[in-house]
DNA sequence: GCAAATTAATGATTTATTCAAG
DNA sequence: CTTGAATAAATCATTAATTTGC
C-alpha cells in the first residue's frame, strides 16, 4: 500500500529557451498550422519577445497519481535542491530546423525504423544542433512514418486524381486497402532494444562524448539490450 | 506480397554524404523564408562549431555487433526480405516460475504499466532468479495486460450477457467505444523513459547497484538491432 | 500592435495486431 | 497453442502559427 500519491508530475517549463535576444525571432520552427505560406515574423518588430511566462501552463494537467501498488519504496523523485528544474518531465522536444532537415533527409533516404545504433548516432549528430534524446529520434520516425502513410492513404482515397472532382467520395465503411507499404509494415522482427547515451540536463548532447566515449559505459535504459556480443 | 520494391533508394545513400548544405526541404515545418538555419538559437554562443554533420557515420560500415564474417550490406534497409535471422542461439527470454509468480503478483496488485524506475527495480529483483532484462518486464506487462483484456472481452462476448452489461457504445465504424477499463486505458500520460540499470552483457542485473546508484536521469531507449550475432 | 483564444501540427504514450520461438 | 517480441494504429497532450478582439 503505499499510496503516496505523490504526483510525479512536476512543473514543466521550457527553460532552455533563453531569450531570443538578438536576431530576430525566427529561430523558431515553422508554424504547425495550415500550410499556408506567409511569412510573418520577419525581423522588424523588436517584439519578438516571446511570451513572458504566459503559459497556460497553469493549467496543469494534474496528472493523476499513478498509483502503483508496488511494494516498498517509493521514489524520491523530488529534488532536494530546487535548482532550476532541468527535469525532463515536462518539456517536449522541440526540433530545430536543422534537425528536422536531417531527419527528413534520412527519411527520404529510406530510413524508417532505425535501430539503436543508428538512433544513437543520429542523436549524437542532431545533438549538435540542439537538445535531443534518442527517444525523440525514435518517435520522430514512428510518427513521421505513420503520418506520411495516413496522408497518402487519405490522398489516394478521397482524391483520386480526377482533375475536377470536387466531391471526393468518402469511403463509407470500407477502409482502405490494406496493402502493406513496401517499406514498412511488419516484415521482420527481431530487434533488440538498446541502451544508450545519457543526455542530461539542459545541456546539449555532446556528440563527441557520446559517440566516442565508450568507456564510461553508458547507462542503459530500459528496454535495453545486452547483447552486444 | 512480396513484391518488390523495385525502386531502391540507394541513391539516397549518396545523398547523405553530401555536406551540410542540406536543402532542408521545407516539407513541413520549414519555411522557405526562413533564413537558413544556421542561426541555431540565436543569441547563445555562436561558437558553434557546428559539426559538419556527416551522415556517413550513421551508416557505419560495420560496426555493430560483430557478425563474424558475414559480409553483407547493410545498406538499403528496404530490402524486401531482410533476412535478419535472429540470433541463432535463441534469445528470447524464458521466464522462470519465480519470475512469473512475482510478475503476476504485481499484476494482481494492480500494476499495469510500470514506469522506468519500477521496471528497473523489478528487473533487478527478478534478476535474482534468472537472466532477465528490462524490456522483458516491459513486454510482459504489455502482453499480459492485453491478453487479459482480450480474454475478458472474449468471455463477455461469447458468454452473452453477463450479470451486468456495460452496453458498450459502438461507433459507426464498429468500434467499441464504451467504457474504458478502469485500469488502464488511455488516461494518464506522462511516463518517463527510462534509463536504467546497466546490465552488462550477459550478466544479470545487480539490484543493489541499480537501485541505489540512481544518479541516472533521463536516458533513453530505443530499439536496436543486432544484425545477427 | 499586442495577447488571449483558436486551431493545426506534431511530440509522446498506450493499445491493438502481427510475427515467430518453443 | 502459448506467449515473448516488435510494429502499426489510435490517442493524448503540448506547442506555436493564426485569428480575433481590444
Amino acid at each position: 500500500m503505499g499510496i503516496s500519491s505523490m504526483k510525479v508530475h512536476q512543473f514543466a517549463r521550457g527553460l532552455w529557451e533563453h531569450e531570443p535576444s538578438l536576431t530576430l525571432g525566427c529561430t523558431k520552427r515553422l508554424r504547425p498550422l495550415a500550410p499556408k505560406l506567409a511569412n510573418s515574423t520577419a525581423g522588424d518588430t523588436t517584439t519578438t519577445a516571446l511570451a513572458p511566462f504566459d503559459l497556460k501552463s497553469f493549467i496543469r494537467p494534474e496528472s493523476g497519481p499513478r498509483k502503483l501498488g508496488s511494494s516498498d519504496h517509493q521514489e524520491k523523485k523530488d529534488s532536494p535542491h530546487p535548482q532550476v528544474e532541468t527535469h525532463p518531465g515536462g518539456t517536449r522536444w522541440n526540433p530545430t530546423q536543422e534537425q528536422i532537415g536531417i531527419l527528413e533527409m534520412l527519411y527520404r533516404g529510406s530510413m524508417r525504423t532505425p535501430n539503436a545504433q543508428q538512433i544513437e548516432q543520429i542523436t549524437a549528430q542532431l545533438g549538435k544542433y540542439g537538445k535531443i534524446e534518442g527517444k525523440n529520434v525514435f518517435y520522430w520516425f514512428q510518427n513521421h512514418k505513420a503520418r506520411e502513410r495516413q496522408k497518402q492513404k487519405r490522398n489516394s482515397l478521397g482524391l483520386s486524381h480526377s482533375p475536377r472532382t470536387p466531391t471526393p467520395v468518402i469511403t463509407n465503411l470500407g477502409e482502405v486497402v490494406g496493402e502493406r507499404e513496401e517499406d514498412s509494415p511488419y516484415k521482420r522482427k527481431c530487434r533488440s532494444w538498446g541502451f544508450d547515451c545519457s543526455v542530461e540536463d539542459s545541456v546539449v548532447c555532446k556528440a563527441d562524448e557520446v559517440v566516442e566515449g565508450g568507456r564510461g559505459r553508458t547507462l542503459e535504459l530500459f528496454p535495453l539490450h545486452p547483447e552486444g556480443r
